[in-house]
DNA sequence: CCGTACGAGTTGCATTTTGCAACCACGACG
DNA sequence: CGTCGTGGTTGCAAAATGCAACTCGTACGG
């Protein structure tokens, strides 16, 4: 069960194949919306809309950058930013209608290029390679494992 | 055999939750070295080594940033370059042995990383998560398909 | 009702990464 | 040789990001 070492190998190769060009991709994909961008409103589609927080620990980034890319969203009019009605130091956020579009639009040429890639699997195939990606993202880092808090550990 | 819109909306989304997720990962794994010195470095590892017209090609960076970083590693080190023995122009590219040393020791963390993730998938499910990460990344983008020149296409 | 501790965001400052355009050096070819 | 194309480098500017200090609320214990 526990995977052969040269396969794992393999493994790591294609992610960080992956890894690399994707966020390029993208870029070329929806140049009007940077990569961080386009996580953050995807995350912020969610119903219900996210707090700032919650986009920290979801993206491991800084608070500060976080903060930036937020106030730099708005003033593109992308998001909408209310307090929360409990406390006034959260606030919630939520794409604008404008935000939403280029979320659509950018998702849209992203399924665009996955179909075209996996052109030729048979759909089975391509259920696979949804499942097993997803599960990968569901494991656990082995370091991260505990909650990963706020706790001051050196970003990147 | 052409997939299912759900499901290539779900591979996007996964592919995009993988890669946000990689490079952080991968400096937290392996701070000495970042995401990209260890593409190079991985990239120049092949026997034969690389010339640094081929990174550009295989990072889809600037060459600019190519090399920079190449200037860097070199400081640092990492990297030997040589002349091209038939054309003074290029450089070829290898790790030194200090190099190789750190991108070993980042494989490693990197496959230890894999393996915890992948803890409790049959061997042939990792194989076949394996095989469908290669092939997706071999298919060429709907775009950039006639051979990806330098041609300036705007960046991000 | 204060005063202190804490939590969520913001801002000043420095560093890193990256793109683009101009430029330099070398090789190919008429 | 003179021109041109190719492989790299460098000047310059912009974007992304981290860290530490700071602001403004909230929560609690007297």
């Amino acid at each position: 069960m526990s995977a052969d070492p040269d396969v794992t190998q393999g493994v790591v190769r294609e992610l960080v194949n992956l890894s690399r060009r994707f966020r390029t991709n993208a870029d070329r994909l929806h140049p009007e919306l940077g990569f961080v961008d386009y996580s953050l409103l995807t995350q912020m589609a969610q119903p219900g809309g996210v707090r700032a927080g919650d986009l920290v620990h979801l993206t491991g980034l800084n608070k500060s950058t976080i903060s930036r890319q937020l106030a730099a969203l708005q003033r593109a009019g992308l998001v909408v930013r209310e307090l929360h009605p409990q406390d006034n130091r959260v606030q919630l956020l939520r794409p604008s209608e404008r935000g939403r579009q280029l979320l659509a639009l950018a998702n849209t040429r992203m399924e665009h290029e996955v179909s075209h890639r996996t052109h030729g699997w048979t759909s089975q195939e391509v259920d696979t390679f949804r499942t097993l990606l997803a599960r990968y993202n569901a494991a656990t880092s082995p370091a991260a494992d505990p909650q990963e808090n706020d706790r001051h550990r050196p970003g990147r």
